[in-house]
DNA sequence: TTGAAAGCGCTAACAT
DNA sequence: ATGTTAGCGCTTTCAA
């Protein structure tokens, strides 16, 4: 017999533990120094075409991922763009956050999403937590904010943009519209349509402050007419189709004289077309109706809905804009305000004069 | 006159900067070495009361924001999830998320979410520009992933978790439900309540995986039972529940001798069913309908669409849990594998035998 | 075109 | 209970 090694299976034989690769790996792989390796990989300064080959193919039969937080620390330089939201249950948001995604594709821009759930103080933490990772740049939804939050967004040193809402004082550049305005032009829309016993359906939360600034545009406006709002119904939680429905049905039931209800969006708005449909209520006859949004999904109710469209996409779309022309320096200047103009959909369920 | 002190405009006065603040900030500000602030502020190691008040009140005074990216680098600990998703414009996806959130809330763990747009390429990107971050855990939708993409997951050495379908080969571990079953499932309860002419109707997406097993296993199931699918109709695009309406209609006027149709999703299916009542079409009599998700947009709708939830919010929820226990060490070993049972609502679009 | 050295701001590990 | 030292894996800067 030959006297053969033979391999104890016990022995304390290193078994180097997985540990992610560094461009140290890449550089002895390709022999080639880390700093070669990084240019070649960042695309950087001149590298020759035969060493650049070598690299590549060393990192790719590696599997090589760069380590993104060693390189920021390194350069303090993040392509992270923190968008912070109420919710994502409502399509609102999620439809924002595609045009955000949509114009930072373009660019070597990501978008990290934080959810506040409408609480100030989720919002403030959610802010801090973003903000520790040193993003590039800011889009947070709405205008008011906490007095910490405020303070964390100036001293950022990124750009800020606010978006959803133009009513009040941004920190820095703003993106979206006039809710109280919205709430003006739809009551002025309803009144010209005839309609003078008016109710409103929203819902129970008293930190949308969108939501509010279009109840109070739209008081207002009606005040200036002479017209009162006659009844209000307020829901929270659940289905919003069914909420649209059930509120539909205890409002107009409490109010019989009621001829125009305003929903504050349009879910809970389908759902009161649905039930006033089911109910033989003539609309916009009897009873006129309208919403707030313009989603897509009103295109295939049996009945268009009136509404005010909130352009969202597009909020989405020019708030990375400003980030991105800001951090590429195409942009100088902080504070840009950028006001859409929501657009009366008059639909089938306002009757025409 | 005095010889005041005049301080002339253009003199190259330094003003510093507005630099991040840095824990030697907070060191200087209170007194206290970096090392104990840095104690104080991740609240590790025993540090006395009175030095812990100065630190802290020197943090917030100073408006000081850690630095995660240090932090991270330093202890090689990232306190992130990757959540990597097809889309955001399909409401399952950010019901999925709203459970993920809601677990990792009561962890130190933060969701960071990435949207492929069902395209594997894309994901693969996505994955690659995630995984640079060095996240703790990816929960990534869908068994189906490119090589490159699979090697990736591998190599991270990190819990992974593949969520909403079962119908494969996971890399670690899996969350969802069987889509072939929930098509198997409802072809068999379509054919026991006496349908026989079968329309199918879904979206034009050759690289959404689930809904071709549910359409594979449905019409298996319809084999089995010697029952053909009789016609389909496939979308792509627009509003869904306006799209539903057509389709229906399209594929009602080509095989009028139809008596189920099978929709791919709850929103075209809530199309279909406004379709037929506006036309005075006996649903479930004459024809009748199912869809799938269970959406609570159905809850409002004039009657219930017979559908099959897939739970997306136990499964986002159940991902997370998996992904924290892992992380604390709570849960040793890999591979877990959680098959929710879709459950059949009958609703009332499905006659009863 | 390539390489070497010196940090980025923090934390682990070890003093004291 | 507090401080000191040595990196984490990269990029910047400077040198060759």
């Amino acid at each position: 017999m030959t006297d053969e090694k033979i391999v104890p299976m016990n022995e304390d034989i290193e078994i180097p533990p997985r540990r992610p690769l560094t461009l140290k790996d890449v550089s002895e792989a390709s022999g080639v120094s880390e700093m070669t390796v990084s240019r070649v990989l960042r695309n950087r300064g001149d590298v020759s075409e035969a060493t650049r080959e070598k690299v590549l193919q060393a990192a790719k039969s590696l599997g090589y991922v760069p380590n993104k937080i060693a390189g920021a620390l390194a350069s303090s330089r993040v392509n992270l763009v923190a968008v912070v939201i109420p919710s994502l249950s409502n399509m609102v948001f999620p439809e924002v956050l595609t045009g955000v995604s949509e114009v930072l594709d373009e660019t070597p821009l990501q978008p990290v999403v934080g959810v506040t759930n409408y609480l100030p103080e989720k919002e403030e933490e959610v802010l801090f937590e973003m903000l520790s990772w040193r993003p590039s740049g800011v889009i947070i939804a709405g205008l008011e904010h906490t007095d910490a939050s405020r303070a964390m967004l100036k001293a950022a040193g990124v750009p800020v943009v606010e978006i959803m809402d133009v009513d009040g004082e941004p920190i820095d550049a703003v993106v979206g519209i006039s809710h109280r305005r919205a709430g003006r032009e739809m009551a002025r829309a309803i009144v010209k349509a005839g309609y003078q016993n008016i109710g409103f359906l929203g819902t129970k939360m008293p930190l949308d402050h969108r939501a509010r600034k279009r109840f109070e545009g739209f008081t207002e406006a009606l005040a200036k007419e002479g017209v009162e709002v006659m009844d209000q119904e307020f829901y929270s939680g659940g289905s919003a189709l069914a909420k649209g429905r059930e509120m539909t049905e205890t409002i107009l039931n409490r109010s019989p004289d009621i001829d125009f209800l305003y929903y504050s969006n349009d879910m809970i708005g389908a759902g009161g077309l649905l039930y006033c449909l089911d109910n033989s209520i003539d609309v916009p006859g009897q009873v006129g109706l309208a919403g707030f949004n313009g989603v897509d999904l009103l295109e295939g109710l049996p009945r268009k809905l009136a509404t005010m469209d909130s352009g969202r996409l597009e909020i989405g779309r020019e708030a990375a804009r400003i980030i991105a022309a800001r951090i590429d320096g195409t942009e100088e200047t902080g504070g840009r305000r950028v006001e859409l103009t929501p657009k009366l959909e008059v639909g089938e369920t306002l009757r025409r004069r």
